[in-house]
DNA sequence: TTGTAAGCGTTATCAT
DNA sequence: ATGATAACGCTTACAA
């Protein structure tokens, strides 16, 4: 096995071009062309013979040449900012599945919550003409999302807004949703109740902690303001925070994390102060923790329909491109699920339950006033 | 909010291409270039001329015009299996974060396991001259990446080998880890283990059944045919194959899945049945299940190193794209870890474990014969 | 139905 | 140090 391995470039010929299927096939470039890229008709004998000089030459179209004549390129762009969270590879998934129907690759671009790498990753997908974007935001800020306006690319917000910048959007509800979550720790009996916020800089953190806030002002409990906390979205700075928390202001019974990344975190900090949970402290959190779950019942969560959030996202796109539909910015909100699940404390109790033990589902029209964004 | 939003096509203005640039700044196009493209030297009075040109008109060149010429395109491109397995996420995060280094981008593609999304993924990042290919491929099939050689594009493997294409590859070490891992089934007294394995047309799935097949061997212990299963890599043949397992060859007390997702599978399809993991039949798997051991440390894994794997085979692609090694093809092999981890069944001593509770290294030079590949 | 030719926006070569 | 000019490989009027 070892040894005998060659060099790599075996077999460095020249690469065929249009022109040169062209010559095989006896015919000119542009009937190529025609045949390749299925437009003016063309007869049926002359396109045997040049899909079969395709064939001889391995000829893959230049897309760089194509697209610099076209200004398409079959690719969209979607834009997230946590590969390893699963809210957005799921809904990765969504995309795919939609655009893989209308023959439109999505490349993936992760920005790691920053807003320079996302800029970038917009500024790359505009210079390689992409013919769509998808992008779930890592901030409110739209300034670098205006170049694709200018060049009527058509964009899709997904997850969360930003602002001053009208497009379509799919996202989840986040304020109702929050307000339920917090509910529910508020019938268990919880009324010291941490919150532990991602990145104010996002729509979503900010529609999450208002609905926190507004629960528990309908509840008639005063909102501490020392349980309040901001930062970034990730598993370690959830962590940080929660033992942040547990040094200044202890006390408190129950976490409300504003995702699942930041909840794990949370658990990491309780379990490494040696607290129980759910029995000292209890959980709680937005999206799903899908695989975690599936091993123990765990966690109860509000669920967004990531995967749908993802397909409906790539219709809207698809719309637009492929110009079905010109009207104005279009919102749509989807409902997130509640779904109670046991904690690990009584694992008798466990074997054969189904998966989600209890949903309950938001009324579409909220009973709240004023709320809006 | 709902209401008054505007048209998307805001502001729709002609794009400024060199020339305008060029025009603004009172020099020719080929200086705007020579600044934007750091190449020839050029006067600091007209450098700052020109980028206030590319500032003011919001320049951005178009990447397929100059990949046209330059045969690059600043991109690379990874190719994965299954976007919702971290295994394979965390791993292109450590793509990222040695590309981005380099100045170089990341576009992702996901195969869904399938060969044929594979080759749309090559063909499409081959007629977009991306400067690299990182794959971990859905199959051994080799005949779809040719073309790359061809066109001198470097191409690394990762995970997973294919046949008769010799190039750089990163991946973990299958054969003997899977020893391991079966050796401590083993001496847990099981003697009738089931094995669940992936694709049997990737190396990797080839590679864990023999080493299972070789430890029991080792052991003394015959290989029971009809408790070995293959097909499909993900959560839902996991399950079903197990529940077949069930059904058709009862009475094995644990279960080897050949990866993460498979153990889920199985584990879901036990509950279904009323069985308890791991009282009654345990599970062990290849590839970590990162959240869920958070949130309850569960199942005895063999841990690939995800993220190392990732940023490796990058150094060694961006080498390759560099011009800085070009000799023949080189192997990275990674060593997994064995995570031993306690069952749920005793939650009172889970309390401030550390998160790894046992971790055994592989030797490098295995003592097994005649294995290769 | 097919061919001819111009042009997409860059960069590279050659002058100046 | 800078400018003119010819490609790069494709598509698309327009001609035949």
């Amino acid at each position: 096995m070892s040894g005998n391995v060659q060099t790599i470039p075996q077999m460095e010929g020249p690469v065929a071009n249009i022109h040169d299927v062209a010559k095989r096939a006896g015919v000119s470039p542009a009937t190529v062309s025609r045949v390749l890229s299925n437009h003016g008709r063309v007869n049926v004998q002359t396109r045997t013979r040049v899909l079969q000089a395709v064939e001889d030459l391995h000829y893959i179209p230049n897309a760089l040449a194509r697209g610099l004549k076209t200004r398409r390129s079959g690719m969209i762009a979607l834009i997230i900012p946590e590969i390893i969270n699963s809210f957005y590879t799921t809904l990765a998934r969504g995309v795919e599945d939609v655009t893989n129907e209308h023959g439109l690759h999505v490349v993936l671009g992760n920005t790691d919550e920053k807003l320079s790498k996302e800029r970038a990753y917009i500024d790359l997908m505009l210079a390689h003409y992409v013919d769509g974007v998808i992008v779930a935001p890592a901030s409110s800020s739209a300034r670098h999302l205006r170049p694709l306006a200018t060049r009527s690319i058509p964009v899709v917000l997904i997850d969360r807004t930003v602002m001053g910048y009208e497009t379509d959007i799919v996202r989840g509800e986040n304020f109702e949703s929050a307000i339920l979550l917090t509910r529910h720790l508020l019938e268990l009996g919880h009324r010291q109740i941490a919150f532990i916020n991602g990145d104010a800089a996002t729509s979503s953190a900010r529609d999450r902690e208002q609905g926190f806030r507004m629960a528990l002002t309908q509840a008639g409990t005063p909102v501490a303001e020392e349980l309040i906390s901001r930062g970034s979205w990730f598993i370690e700075d959830g962590e940080r925070r929660t033992t942040e928390l547990l040094d200044k202001s202890p006390g408190f019974s129950a976490i409300f994390a504003a995702n699942n990344f930041m909840a794990i975190g949370a658990l990491r900090a309780l379990r490494g102060a040696g607290i129980r949970v759910p029995e000292q402290i209890a959980i709680v959190c937005f999206d799903d923790v899908e695989a975690a779950a599936e091993i123990e019942p765990f966690l109860t969560v509000m669920a967004q329909p990531a995967y749908s959030m993802g397909t409906l996202a790539a219709k809207l796109l698809v719309e637009r491109i492929e110009e079905k539909f010109t009207g104005p910015a279009r919102e749509v909100v989807l409902s997130p699920r509640l779904l109670v699940r046991r904690s690990c404390g009584a694992p008798a109790t466990l074997t054969g339950l189904p998966r989600e033990l209890s949903v309950s589902r938001l009324a579409t029209a909220g009973s709240v006033t004023g709320q809006s964004e």
